[in-house]
RNA sequence: GCCGCGGUGGCGGAAUGGCAGACGCGUUGGACUCAAAAUCCAAUGAUGGCGACAUCGUGAGAGUUCGAGUCUCUCCCGCGGCACCA
């Protein structure tokens, strides 16, 4: 027999290929359509090890489900359009087309290598002409609509450079990466898609996926919608109106004082009331200079400037108050103007206290009143045990510790009083006990084991111990400055005895005239009513600018005519192409302005005087509808057909990064609504799971990263233990199902391929004689594997699957001779994991066709139980034997037994057995009755 | 500051509330070898014990439970995201 050699690898890629072993039809007899989607690779220039990662892995996953008898697609393609190309276009003087279609070619050979299934005969580049001309037809079947429209935008602007900078090109301190300029912002005309018309239906929708929960909330948080009310404030003695949005007008009567936001309008039409106006202008000029950058900065420090001279109204009670300028409130989110009401929310309390503005209380919380007494131990006099009363405490089985029953006291029950009640009932329960002190406060419901918790380690003096249980006496004023207080506890208390507190949530109403005693949820309504607001929705999601100003993307199909108005650039135009006549000296203008082409393109079909729109779209629009293309890649009628998009869509089996999970994810789910109710597409939505995962970091932990010398080479790696090791050891480290961040590990490496070694070997095993006997262990194991190999490929938990073909090919190892069907079976599960291998030995074992045109072996849920039981047998929770039993046993006879095992006699000695628990096939538990203490 | 995720041996990780550490790496010892590599066999959470065995052990502290890595609460630490969103 050979050494397993991984050079066979280049081999089955050639034969494959030539057989189009993995070319997908649009349909399959008797096969049902799978479509599994892979996020598609940027040409950056070198497939690196995270791209292994990527693509193998899931491939894993497409070859499975092939297996399974589905028609699978699981295709490739490339996000070509993007800034590093015109970087390196604008540094190494390279054509960015060129530098582009390099890449792609040279990535195209590595990815080959990994052995992936794709089908390359429907790849897709997003910036051939072929493609972009249907993402400039979708732009404006948009525009048609509606969703498309013009508005002004703040971009980055470097003036050294004279160029718009992405967000990532501007350094933390607010300079920019390549010219080292303080960045500017600047205002220009630029084109929007609406996304925020569908707000509210990626949020709904979302609920018919079945997305991890974590990915959704991001989403949800994303789109932030809010549900409140405007609320209008009169100034006193002038006409104006200031008009507010808030999400708890139940709040109304604790608005103290208004804030507005530094950009807000109304400010300078009250400039001649304003007396202290020098001022107030000052700090707008300074909030409105500030960067970002310096905002994150001033974490927490919130600043602000009273509008002196002025007054609102607060429309609920009539009564005056302050208006504030601040730039804790932005401009361009609800109305710019917010009711400050600081007891109920963290930054107006915050911000409240800074500057001395009065907190009222409107919404009471329904209190938990903890009372604790001291007492002195009748048993042991001079230690203390503490009564305890909160809600849901149970009576404490142990003696004389807590004793339950709620208290629900309404804010206005004196917490003193209610001491001195339970003071009362102790005397008379406990009779002599002596009460030595008394506390109270009051604290939510999640507080209540706070008191047990924090006084564990205090200082010995202060307290004494009984049955582990410490007790501290304090009064709240002593409480409040315990060093070891939670601080939670501490703001209560402090909170009760200063009178005012911050409390978000929900609660009864107080000093609200006439909602007092009402619940806050129902005030919301009542009180918005009263006030005559309006309900309102709101959300944080932004309209969808998609203009850059830059040359390597897909030129927006918009042309001016010579007043400046815009108009769709027919269909029959398109794709209207890159001009490749640029210029990239930055000159202030977008690069396409610089195209003589384009200019004499545009001139000669529209008239003189006309003009191309300069700015290309947003690359994300590219990645909003490549997933279509993929079913349709040829068509030069339409971007996909509809038959074969109701083939296909929706994707099965969304995966790719964790840092697609908002943006990514919701403008293509956006893009994809649009096309559905343009009658483009066929489904409201264009993923049905989603995947993200994780990250591979270099041998010592960090990321991996030219600074450190820490990459991971993915092709040497290929060339010292081939692609089918790498392709195991990536799917062997960890979990694909989460986001996790896995150290290489060259060890790891060398211990899958001596896996695929071990494997190899393992055919010299293979009976020669026709010999049917098969060892019965083996074959419980067996069906075993093929389920739980199956089931982790299904939910992307490759680790695991890996970890049972190890074992599985253990025991086979331990046999002296093993049967061909045994070993074929082993290469058939191991084969979507290590597809050359498999392949080798497949044909070595004279097969005619591909091991991975093989179905799936089917599993036996009879074969994979044993007739024996182990039940383990616990002694008060603790294990202390165990034994194997038939599986006709009855409970009775397993309980019996259990209680004569001799290790179990010597724990159950001296002890009354209280009740013995029994877990079907699993366990038997002894719980004996405690010493009476 | 807010939101999300996580914390288990020397390392990556495994574990429907039921024997914590599967599987792999590493380490140690042994076999083979003139020797080394490779390969094979064995051991490998900590502490105590010659040993059978015992105790402790999943970031910390509490709670629920016959039984908690897993469920609840508080705290600490790490990672990721962020638009101070009213």
């Amino acid at each position: 027999m050979q050494k397993y050699n991984h050079k066979i690898e280049k081999k089955w890629q050639k034969q494959w290929e030539k057989d189009g072993l993995y070319k997908t039809p649009d349909t399959a007899a008797k096969k049902e359509n799978y479509y599994t989607l892979v996020e598609f690779p940027y040409p950056s220039g070198n497939l690196h090890i995270g791209h292994w990662y990527a693509f193998a892995v899931p491939d894993i996953f497409a070859r499975y489900k092939r297996m399974q008898g589905h028609n699978v697609l699981f295709p490739i393609g490339f996000d070509a359009f993007g800034l590093p190309a015109e970087n390196a276009a604008i540094k190494n003087k390279v054509d960015p087309k060129k530098w582009t279609y390099e890449n792609i070619s040279r990535m195209t050979e590595q990815l080959k290598s990994i052995g992936a299934s794709f089908d390359w005969s429907r790849q897709v580049i997003t910036s051939d002409p072929e493609y972009y001309k249907w993402t400039q037809w979708l732009f404006l079947q948009l525009y048609k609509k509606g969703l498309a429209y013009r508005g002004k935008a703040v971009v980055n602007w470097d003036p050294i450079d004279k160029t718009v900078l992405a967000n990532e090109q501007v350094l933390p301190d607010g300079t920019a990466e390549r010219s080292g300029a303080v960045v500017e912002k600047k205002e220009l005309e630029q084109w929007f898609l609406k996304i925020t018309d569908y707000a509210e239906r990626l949020l709904k929708d979302l609920g018919e996926l079945s997305w991890l929960e974590e990915i959704k909330q991001s989403q949800r948080a994303w789109i932030g919608k809010s549900e409140g009310a405007l609320i209008k404030f009169q100034i006193s003695s002038l006409k104006f109106q200031i008009e507010v949005f808030t999400t708890r007008p139940d709040t109304l009567f604790g608005a103290t004082y208004l804030v507005l936001a530094p950009e807000h309008k109304i400010i300078s039409d009250l400039r001649l009331q304003i007396s202290n106006w020098n001022e107030v202008e000052r700090y707008i000029k300074h909030a409105l200079a500030k960067k970002d950058i310096d905002r994150i900065a001033e974490k927490g420090e919130k600043t602000g400037v009273e509008l002196k001279g002025i007054k609102a109204i607060n429309p609920a009670n009539n009564e005056e108050i302050p208006i504030w300028v601040a730039d804790y409130v932005l401009g361009g989110y609800g109305t710019g103007a917010i009711m400050a009401v600081p007891a109920h929310d963290e930054r107006d309390f915050a911000f409240a206290k800074k500057n001395k503005l009065p907190v009222r209380t409107v919404v009471a919380q329904k209190p938990v009143t903890h009372v604790v007494a001291f007492l002195e131990s009748k048993q042991r006099p001079g230690t203390f045990l503490f009564q305890q009363r909160d809600k849901g405490m149970p009576t404490n089985p142990g003696g004389i510790g807590l004793f339950g029953g709620a208290i629900e006291v309404g804010e206005t029950i004196f917490l003193q009083s209610l001491a001195r009640e339970l003071e009362e009932e102790l005397e008379l329960k406990l009779g002599e006990q002596k009460i030595v002190s008394t506390c109270a406060f009051e604290a939510n419901e999640s507080d209540r084991h706070i008191w047990a918790a924090h006084i564990r380690d205090i200082d010995e003096s202060s307290l004494r111990l009984h049955e582990g249980k410490a007790i501290v006496p304090l009064t709240l004023e002593e409480a409040i400055v315990h060093p070891r207080m939670n601080p939670r506890v501490k703001d209560a208390i402090n909170a009760y005895l200063l009178g005012t507190r911050l409390f978000i949530g929900e609660g009864t109403m107080i000093n609200s005239g006439k909602f007092d005693g009402m619940e806050s949820e129902e005030a919301k309504e009542k009180i918005t009513a009263f006030v005559k607001g309006k309900k309102e929705t709101t959300y944080k999601l932004r309209d969808w600018l998609i203009s850059r100003q830059r040359y390597w993307g897909c030129p927006i199909p918009i042309v001016y005519d010579p007043n400046g108005k815009a108009y769709p650039i027919p269909e029959e135009h398109l794709p209207w192409t890159l001009p490749t006549d640029v210029d990239f000296t930055p000159t202030g203008e977008p690069p396409l302005a610089s195209s003589k082409e384009l200019k004499k393109r545009t001139e000669k079909i529209f008239g003189k005087g006309w003009r191309s729109e300069y700015d290309t779209m947003d690359t994300f629009i590219d990645s909003s509808w490549y997933f279509l293309r993929y079913t349709d890649p040829k068509n030069d009628k339409e971007p996909a057909s509809k038959k074969l998009l109701k083939q296909w869509m929706p994707v099965k089996r969304y995966s790719g990064g964790a840092e697609h999970t908002t943006m990514h994810l919701l403008y293509s789910r956006f893009f994809h609504k649009a096309l559905f109710d343009l009658g483009i597409v066929t489904e409201k939505e264009p993923y049905l799971s989603r995947m993200n995962r994780g990250i591979i970091l270099g041998t010592d932990g960090r990321k991996m990263s030219k600074r450190w010398g820490n990459v991971i080479d993915p092709d040497t790696q290929v060339k010292m233990v081939g692609a089918d090791s790498v392709r195991l050891y990536l799917a062997f480290i960890g979990p694909y199902n989460t986001v996790g961040h896995y150290p290489w590990d060259t060890g790891g490496i060398a211990g899958t391929r001596r896996f695929l070694e071990r494997v190899w070997k393992l055919q010299e095993k293979i009976a020669k004689t026709e010999n049917d006997t098969l060892n019965p262990e083996l074959e419980t194991l067996t069906h075993q594997t093929i389920k739980k190999v199956g089931e982790d490929i299904e939910n992307f938990k490759f680790n695991t699957a890996v970890s049972a073909l190890m074992i599985f090919a253990n025991a086979l190892e331990k046999e002296p001779v093993i049967l061909k069907t045994q070993y074929e079976l082993l290469l058939c599960l191991l084969a979507p994991f290590a597809p050359h291998v498999t392949e080798e030995l497949w044909k070595g074992l004279l097969h005619t066709s591909s091991i991975h045109t093989e179905t799936w072996p089917p599993y036996d849920e009879k074969k994979m139980e044993k007739a024996t039981m182990t039940i383990v047998v616990q002694v008060d929770g603790k294990v202390r034997d165990e034994f194997t039993i038939s599986k006709e046993t009855t409970e009775e006879e397993i309980k019996k037994k259990a209680q004569v095992l001799d290790k179990v006699l010597r724990w159950v000695e001296g002890k009354d057995i209280q009740k013995i628990l029994y877990v079907q096939g699993k366990l038997v538990s002894i719980v004996t009755k405690r010493k009476h203490e």
